[in-house]
DNA sequence: CTGTTAGCGCCTTCAA
DNA sequence: TTGAAGGCGCTAACAG
């Protein structure tokens, strides 16, 4: 059923050797010679293995995938990314979800490297730096998306901070003065930075950093639903609230819906990350969006680089965040419906 | 960097086969041979290669996941169940998104065989059965998910006839005498089954089959956002409509609200597949919500029993699905955010 | 232009 | 309890 080159070169009578040239187009091979190559293939409808090629070229043209969680739609979207680009320069992709789990994260990158992939994609747990340590210790190549465990290799991230800043920012332009910020846990980057962006952006309106607003921590939505509900319970509740990614933003529009809190009129709500279908959403959320598709496409594009030449300096790239005014800030946004659904493909008939 | 058994074997001072034993526990070391190869490996760092191990065992345990969009969110629900659950059971995901076009499923196709995967999982387009008729050829295993294209291999799919059929009776009982149907391509399975569902429905409740309330052929939210505002223009339009699945759905929320149409005053809505911040729509969507953890699950079990055992008759396997009642159907749903977000994993700490 | 041959790293029979 | 040796399918010197 599963043939080799030795059956073609059997049946076309010619040398294995010839037989590979005319697979991989490596050397002239005469018109005749290779005719009959051609149709011994077709023939016995041989499909070259990768695997013993891999092990001869000590080049698998696989690239391992290590993230957290594809369900959230942000990952989503980056995995997506990654993975057509990967396709469109000839890798495949091989897929580990770990759920924000170090053991698991650990698992993912022994079979990755077992597997001998060329090189890897991860998005890093707080635990990120020892398993990239590993890596190091065996020489594979990687790049960290979305957060940074260690800057001795190469990343491609947003500006999480100045994003969040201009979020805050807007919130305090418009009038409000207790503001709370919706973080994640604090042993990752992006939820240091965009805690930092907030800090910063208070004390650039003057305002004074109450440390009862922030809640760090929040991981899923059901977390955040029950942190909103004790920010609100406070004495002096906040007037708008900041969620540090798309999940916080659910659990606080839960919290708020169970409570009958209209948004933006009783309590203001912006966000990171953006949905293909925020414009769904009632009230239509202002949010941070991040370009996934590029994040994935310089990732890819740094990793084969590096996989390349290993010996380069690490590269570190940063992408800007486009802020996306609709109705949950307290803007009224222009048409009900936003023409830009810039995440989902257009048709291509009815 | 990288290094080998014979490394291994070298720095312990025993034979390669030792060692190969040591580490795939196949047959008894003596307690002081074991020691200084563990030793050794600790030492160096040794890594198997899987390439290798897998060329000689002609078994790669690895699995090839063919899929349309894992954008889509029912799609990136069931690629997490099998990711899960592969990995569970000791293989590694290879993941390949082509988009709905027939030429990168055969590519998808081919490359998951070059890299002899040991069986794999596909959606197939309406090409599936050209591309499943190929992979027969090699001998390779294979299940059928989402879509039938070729019953003669193992599939997992849901009731969408039973499914549908509910969804639009239970319209019919509310009332509604003009139902119109955003089917997908006739190509697929799904699309011919829930459009049967639908009919079916219809003369249970004898009503007529109005073929200007059918629409077919709609894949993305942006045609379905145009068939829905054509469905309003006629001069009798639908009081209710059903979509074929989540995307339609969005398209037609969207145009419904182009329009200022209220849901489910105006017009009723309900659909095929449920999202996981489905309460957070306005209005909140009723829905055929789809088991694909379970599915995903099936899948799995499927292909690894067909893997151990190639000579099983094709098994055929139909998953049932839930109706959500929500609001967008005219049902008062009960409290105004229901507690049971089923797809979103509850938060281990705050 | 074509063929012979030596591995890539590993598993496993066979022999000791 | 241990080791030597052949071969999985393929590529690429090297030789004709």
């Amino acid at each position: 059923m599963i043939t080799t080159l030795k059956d073609v070169s059997r049946l076309a009578d010619v040398s294995l050797t010839t037989v590979s040239h005319v697979v991989n187009g490596t050397r002239p091979v005469s018109e005749k010679l290779r005719a009959r190559v051609e149709a011994a293939i077709r023939q016995i409808g041989y499909t070259p293995n990768s695997l013993a090629r891999s092990l001869k070229l000590s080049s698998s043209r696989t690239l391992g995938l290590a993230i957290q969680d594809i369900r959230n739609p942000h990952f989503t979207e980056i995995v997506y990314a990654l993975e057509e680009r990967a396709r469109e320069r000839g890798f495949t992709l091989l897929l580990s979800d770990f759920g924000d789990d170090p053991a698991r994260e650990s698992d993912a990158l022994r079979v990755f490297v077992e597997r001998r992939v060329d090189g890897l994609i991860i998005a890093p747990t707080s635990n990120g730096a020892a398993a990239l340590a590993w890596l190091r210790g065996r020489g594979v190549p990687a790049v960290q998306i979305d957060r940074i465990a260690d800057p001795g290799f190469d990343y491609v991230v947003v500006s999480n901070h100045a994003a969040t800043r201009r979020l805050v920012t807007h919130l305090c332009q418009k009038g409000h003065r207790r503001i709370a910020m919706l973080g994640g846990l604090m042993g990752l980057s992006t939820s240091r930075e965009r805690v930092a962006g907030y800090r910063r952006a208070l004390r650039d309106a003057g305002l004074p950093v109450d440390p009862g607003l922030i809640v760090v921590g929040c991981s899923q939505p059901e977390s955040a639903r029950i942190a909103t509900h004790a920010l609100l319970d406070q004495a002096a509740p906040p007037t708008a609230i900041v969620a540090g990614n798309n999940l916080k933003a659910l659990g606080a529009l839960r919290a708020l819906g169970e409570r009958n809190l209209r948004v933006p009129e009783d309590v203001a709500l912006v966000s990171f990350d953006d949905f293909p279908w925020a414009d769904l959403f009632r009230p239509r959320l202002t949010t941070a969006a991040q370009p996934c598709r590029a994040l994935g496409e310089r990732a890819v594009d740094l990793l084969l680089d590096r996989i390349r030449d290993p010996g380069l300096a690490p590269r570190h790239v940063r992408l800007g965040v486009e802020i996306r005014h609709r109705e949950s800030c307290g803007c009224a946004a222009g048409a009900p419906f936003s023409p830009t659904t810039p995440h989902v493909p257009t048709s291509k008939s009815v």
